[in-house]
DNA sequence: CTGTTAGCGCGTTCAT
DNA sequence: ATGAACGCGCTAACAG
């Protein structure tokens, strides 16, 4: 076990010949007019020297904060989450914070307190996409927290960071039916959050909206396969075919397009599919996917920049976060009968 | 700032009218025998009443061990990353450890110390596919350390967790010439790490063995826009055109099956395409991709495992997962001139 | 069987 | 301008 013990602010403070809190106030950098240039200078060298680190478990406990969030995502796996991850994370930097996962099992349900043992730990909670009830031990806890997509809360209740799904759904209809489509299947994932709910209701809204416009659901979920089970499903329903499936994620998109494939339909000459997300696997497809970019990093940084505002006392309003319209390949006008 | 002050072992053990101690083995489970069930039931009684959590800060520095772990990972957003994590995090969990994550800046170089601050509070570090000279700094802190997809180490350096690329690579070859094929194009990572090394140079030595094989190779990024271009690089040499392309990950194949398709040739009529990794990405392209599953949950399990059992003292034997071949659609056999 | 004591490393106050 | 002393909450030793 060699080089184990580490050097603490008492080796520094021996080292440079000056007292523990000489090296507190130094390497704290709140010595203005306290501590001679000197003495400072020397304190640095020696802190330099012997490659001390403050040990951050007696910074903790002495100080009572742990300048640690704690970022609750259904799933890592999801290219969406990693990249929430990665935006928050970020900004946590930039303000000599950590960031701790928490991936709540199967993301649904209250999942298993991840407070047991982490609440102690951390300063905040950063939440995204759960189902309101599953928070109701964190707010009891009195822990600051964070809601990522899961629209805007009550007046009192915690701040929010959401995308405009609504106006994003509302872009893709427009282009589906500016481009001549009236026989949509939405294909919706068969999760219940506030997310799903508005894609559903804005579909049916815009939709009706339009003369000779005839919408059918199918619910699936979020995998590949379950999708193109509906995909098939949709495509051979009884009377006349959809010409556009209108999907509530790339990867769902995904299995529409196989389905079409396999039932001898060419995209998008035959059938449109759009997706939503914008993953990596948009472009990776073939035909490239019409999609929704969502800005999954900002939705990160800017839960974490809320989070660190709830903590200083800093007002935090609602965010919501512009999405876009990328056309691609997989949308063209409808054949013609 | 309602219920901030949350209860210490003080408060339950004036509670339950015992002493600190008391309060300390009973809730660390060490008391056979010391305390009588009475007392012990009280101090779990008053804990529970006052909804008391230790605080972890102070074990930590009472202790010396913070349970944690680093992970050291070039990109989240990569899913085989993720999933690491996610295997990592669940062995830690059943330890009662906690895992944070690095994500190194751009996965090359000696990245930016991620110890600055994070050394002092963790008790041990899992780095993925890192460069070795990126590692120094680690070795030299003195702080345990497993590493993942790096290679056999030497004998007396850190416990390692392997796939078996090799073999991998092995079994690839072996699909595509017992398919018939002879011209295959190895469409490489343009990496400079082991696994990367490992497979370039398996595929050289395996194809060296076969009657009339030839072998080109074409770099490029991790990506898919590169590797479409590699691949109409490939595909449009001059000379006999390759009937196969061997990718070095599935996000490689995407992009070949997109120049394939984008120069009037069928996946796989005209041209195999092979991934490796079997990401989500594999299932959902059509055709669906002939891969190399990688057990990556595993691998993040195992060195879990490893940095526990070095924690321990206990042997840490090197490991090698295995990893199988997963025949798909997009390979077949050449087609007859 | 239980309580008392000491100290982990740090940041802060008070006294020099 | 600097040093001595204290306590954050916890657990491991030792007394009773």
């Amino acid at each position: 076990m060699a080089g184990s013990d580490r050097p603490t602010s008492r080796d520094v403070a021996r080292a440079a010949g000056v007292s523990q809190a000489t090296v507190s106030l130094v390497l704290g950098g709140k010595w203005r007019g306290r501590v001679s240039e000197r003495t400072a200078d020397a304190v640095r060298r020696a802190a330099g020297e012997l490659e001390y680190r403050p040990n951050l478990a007696a910074r903790s406990l002495r100080l009572g904060r742990t300048r640690t969030a704690l970022l609750v995502v259904p799933a890592l796996t999801h290219e969406y989450f990693a990249r929430v991850y990665t935006g928050a994370a970020r900004v946590a930097d930039e303000h000599d914070f950590g960031v701790v996962l928490y991936p709540s099992p199967e993301g649904t349900g209250p999942a298993r307190d991840p407070f047991g043992s982490a609440r102690a730990a951390i300063d905040g909670v950063i939440a995204s996409s759960m189902a309101a009830d599953a928070l109701s031990g964190i707010a009891d806890g009195g822990l600051p927290l964070v809601m990522l997509d899961s629209g805007p809360g009550a007046a009192g209740g915690p701040p929010t960071v959401d995308l405009a799904v609504a106006d994003g759904i509302r872009q893709v209809v427009r282009h589906l039916v500016g481009l001549g489509h009236r026989r949509i299947t939405h294909l919706a994932a068969d999760v219940d959050t506030w997310t799903f709910r508005v894609r559903a209701q804005t579909v049916r809204e815009e939709l009706a909206g339009v003369a000779g416009a005839e919408l059918a659901t199918e619910r699936c979920e979020l995998d590949v396969g379950p999708a193109r089970a509906a995909a098939v499903r949709a495509l051979t329903a009884p009377g006349r075919r959809p010409t556009a499936l209108l999907c509530d994620g790339d990867v769902l998109a995904a299995g529409a397009c196989k389905a079409a494939r396999g039932l001898g339909l060419r995209v998008p000459d035959d059938v449109s599919v759009s997706g939503f997300d914008d993953l990596s696997l948009a472009t990776a497809l073939d035909p490239e996917l019409t999609t929704v970019r969502l800005p999954a990093e900002d939705v990160g940084a800017r839960g974490m920049s809320a989070l660190l505002a709830l903590l200083d006392g800093a007002p935090t309003p609602p965010t919501e976060l512009p999405v876009h319209l990328i056309p691609r390949a997989s949308t063209s006008p409808p054949p013609t009968d």
